[in-house]
DNA sequence: TAATATACGTTAAAAAATGTTAAAAGGATA
DNA sequence: TATCCTTTTAACATTTTTTAACGTATATTA
């Protein structure tokens, strides 16, 4: 049930630029594990499980092609994106022809490395996004199945409104957790006016009424700022 | 069950530097259809059968992210790859947005586009294939054979009309997924108009009567987006 | 603290989109 | 032309969403 995080394997023999992306791709959501060169890559790959490898290129004691070479050969699936001050155009191939998917040339914006991860990662995690894209919550004794538009409790099944599964399914995103009003407006709305939030607020008076045979949760109001589910255990 | 040539969409409006790629990529064993500015595209993309895009960002008429926007609508997997001058960070952010998955900017080595494409197929040859496995689509009980226009289930076989195949198709390569009426409009209509907005609510509640022996199977409206067919968990 | 403004709760009506069925229109073929 | 099949148009029902109106709660300021 729990979505796992991306599990991210970074190697950067500069400690500066090291810790930065760490923290950044930290910040973003992934477990990143960071080496500062590729024998502590490919030790720490043999140990642990990964999604991803992002590999500098120029590394002491062992190269970023060297590692790509072993993460390979004991993984074929795994994406491997190379990280390099190197430009020249026979790397550039080398790299390719190792099997990475894409090959990041400094300096570069931490915003585009997160992108063109995303695009690999959008390819690889089939689960993730297509598939089996887990739409399903647990609220109280309410199971709510985003896909099929349903909160079904043992003594009834109701069936939603495309608005309402859209807000409810924002809401649990967002469990015990303020959701802004504006980043509901614009997720659900596409627009934050004043008529839209008060259509909002007609909903969530809805969802309220459909919750309300389980009184440990509540949708509670955050004065000037939106709403919180929150579900007592 | 033979391997098919991949079947690329190029658009390039600087006919000099389409025609180097087209004769490359061609010569690489890719059937390539070259096309001149956005428009052209998205013509030949909803008229054709394509397994990646190469899009260039600046055309006449219509430009790139508006192209792939339109090409992403109707088909939410297909490999799409910027191709442009423009280095820019905020138009590499908005590449990727849209779903690209991939962003170069010129000048490019062709062997550099190359290994990109390569990359990008690696990870798409099998999920494309077994995904849309020559427009046969399981839908619950039912196999439905885009070809043959049948929809089978073990107590009956129903025929169905072009329009209805062509609809339940759409809805199959966006399965779990909202089709936007527009799209679908556009692409089976061939225009975006009320009365043929109409005439599809009319071929959903048909599809819907043919897919009901299967409780599984859902066609759901998303009001005032289009429509969902569900059909997992 | 009273007055005031703003945000939110609630209900109902209006407006818009979709569901449903049937008839009309269009196209192909015997 | 008669017939069959597909598609569109029409008419009416129902659902979903928005807007309006009014009441209550929360924050702000004199």
């Amino acid at each position: 049930m729990e979505k796992h995080q991306t599990r991210l394997l970074l190697a950067e023999d500069d400690r500066n630029l090291g810790n930065i992306l760490k923290n950044y791709l930290d910040a973003k959501g992934y477990a990143t594990t960071l080496c500062v060169n590729g024998q502590e890559a490919t030790d720490t790959f043999s140990r642990k499980e990964f999604d991803i490898c992002i590999l500098d290129i120029m590394m002491p004691v062992k190269d970023g092609f060297t590692a790509a070479a072993e993460i390979r050969a004991s993984n074929k699936k795994i994406p491997i994106l190379f990280l390099t001050a190197k430009a020249l155009q026979d790397d550039k191939l080398k790299g390719f022809e190792i099997g990475a998917d894409d090959y990041i040339t400094k300096p570069f914006s931490m915003e585009e490395l997160l992108m063109r991860m995303q695009a690999i990662l959008r390819r690889t995690d089939e689960t993730l996004k297509s598939a089996g894209a887990d739409n399903v919550y647990t609220i109280g004794i309410y199971i709510f199945d985003y896909n099929r538009q349903t909160l079904i409790s043992k003594s009834k099944e109701q069936k939603l409104t495309s608005k309402e599964a859209g807000l409810l399914r924002l809401l649990c995103t967002h469990a015990n957790d303020v959701l802004d009003r504006h980043t509901a407006l614009k997720e659900i709305w596409n627009d934050d006016s004043y008529f839209n939030a008060r259509s909002m607020d007609v909903y969530i008076v809805k969802l309220r009424k459909y919750l309300k045979d389980d009184p440990r949760v509540e949708l509670l109001n955050v004065h000037g700022v939106g709403f919180k589910l929150v579900m007592n255990t």
